[in-house]
DNA sequence: GCGCATTAGTTGACACGACAACTAAACCCG
DNA sequence: CGGGTTTAGTTGTCGTGTCAACTAATGCGC
């Protein structure tokens, strides 16, 4: 089958895309690094455990909410775990199953994290858009989405 | 100053990109890998070099195109040249300078990739937007770079 | 209730990118 | 034209992610 080459509008759309997807992932590491100590990937893994119900996740879980593999997520939560911000226990339901809980030590640390990410966020992409382009933006993304991750593994819907 | 949250349209389409940012690459990647032994900035350097003039760019000029660090570049292409698909050599006009080429076997290299790659991007991400949104996505993408990249170090505009 | 397949998670080896230190050439300016 | 600064690029080290191999518990089928 002949390949259906880009035209002018797609291959402007895509070349953009790629750039953000290369340097977004580099500012909001250099950011949170410097002003809390915390990678980007790190942040998203407190984050998500100081919203869950006790602070508490199983690692799929957690790793379904965070878009990682089980193996990123393990090697994540030990160096976490060394340094206080995330306590794993065995879970009683299902012995295979491990339980990470954010500590009173992580619930500080995101909180005082937040606040300079927001604002980072803000300043790198929501503040750039129209209120209509943002909206637009979650479409489209969540269109990609629905490819990338057909399943569904990822961020379930609207909903949270 | 007090933290301006994000409120659900914000969240969401925050969410999704971060998602999408998470997952893209690593799509490129695996499918690059298995069927052309690339990874997708590998690709990158190649297919940069493939539109140029005689094949031939200043390595910063490349670093620039491809978004990346001059010290990523060199080790990408220390690489790329002892697998005999890139030649370096000194520039004539600036000593300081060093052109990398495109050799017969990286442009076989690219162009042997370039169809299934072509087709992923239609798979994952083009093929999943309508025509507006492949437009809507150029412009968003544009408006974030300008806050990533406020030098345009980047691709520049339309223009190439 | 035994055995095999599946699911959950961990671990170790390797690959790659970031950062900082370094070399070397060119520019600049008095 | 001589010394300091800037620009171009390379290299070594370290952190982090990926992959494959592994352990262990669960659940299904008969």
């Amino acid at each position: 089958m002949d390949t259906r080459w880009l035209d002018d509008e797609e291959l402007d759309a895509w070349i953009r895309l790629i750039a953000v997807v290369e340097l977004l992932p580099g500012v909001l590491d250099t950011q949170l690094r410097r002003d809390s100590e915390l990678s980007h990937f790190e942040y998203l893994v407190l984050a998500m455990l100081s919203e869950a119900d006790d602070r508490v996740l199983r690692m799929t879980a957690l790793a379904a909410r965070t878009n990682a593999t089980l193996a990123r997520l393990s090697h994540v939560v030990s160096r976490l775990e060394a340094r206080g911000l995330v306590e794993r226990s065995p879970c009683p339901q299902d012995g295979r199953a491990t339980n990470a809980r954010l500590t009173d030590a992580g619930w500080d640390a995101v909180v005082g994290a937040a606040p300079g990410h927001v604002e980072t966020v803000r300043g790198v992409v929501l503040d750039a858009l129209t209120r209509r382009q943002v909206r637009e933006l979650g479409e489209i993304a969540g269109a990609i989405l629905t490819r990338l991750d057909p399943d569904g593994r990822m961020t379930p819907p609207p909903r949270d």
